[in-house]
DNA sequence: CTCCTTTGCTACATTTATTGTAGCAATACG
DNA sequence: CGTATTGCTACAATAAATGTAGCAAAGGAG
């Protein structure tokens, strides 16, 4: 294991500015990560059953962003294998929990 | 040509299962879409602000996002011009206020 | 020890999305 | 008429995501 798939300087301009806040901005305006964080929110999953919770995704994406989340110390690697969110991703997800209700709201009132 | 600008169906997996939640995961995964939420938090900007405000990004992405983000309900083009939250987007945006604070955090801990 | 299964992960060719630069029509102002 | 701004589009170049296939390692079951 090593050169992986992503690492550092991976940003969109955004993030450039060092600002934590556009770093996190960028990070979760990847694709699949804020879904990744959403399905990992209960329970700790495989990466086989992260794929099929996503609707069987790319590995590769999946992957890469799973990498991604981990540098962040988002997500990490249980020793018994499933990804599983760290504290500060709880955290992150706790954060995003408004946004289920939000999104129920939304529907009604924006669609026609 | 006239295609473009993004409508109806364009989505990741998620979101074609329709719940709403996963549709919104889906908008806001796109590249651009939290960031103009967010340089849109306090008061609407023209585009070309808005374009400066993001770092110089390319106005083909902007645009496109602005109009995914439009349909969405999430954005509006003021009559005097300039765009600008709706009552529903900035109801989003206070959803991701905590994010601001999460992202210090994050910083101070995860890197590092 | 074989024969399966599952797990985390990679290869790679194809398709999409994003970037970067340029520029246009419309509107407003001197 | 000049010229500046606004919202928006064209388009070639590049980067990222998708879809399929498959590998090495670890854990049983027989």
């Amino acid at each position: 294991m090593a050169k992986q798939t992503s690492s550092r300087s991976r940003s969109v301009r955004g993030s450039r500015t060092g600002r934590p806040i556009m770093v996190l901005l960028d990070l979760l305006g990847r694709r699949w990560s804020l879904r990744i964080l959403w399905e990992l929110r209960d329970a700790p999953l495989t990466s086989r059953a992260l794929r099929t919770a996503c609707g069987e995704a790319s590995p590769t994406v999946l992957q890469a962003r799973l990498n991604d989340l981990r540098e962040a110390g988002l997500v990490e690697l249980g020793e018994a294998g499933g990804y599983g969110l760290t504290a500060l991703g709880r955290e992150l997800c706790e954060t995003f929990m408004p946004l289920h209700r939000f999104a129920e709201r939304w529907r009604s009132k924006s669609r026609a």
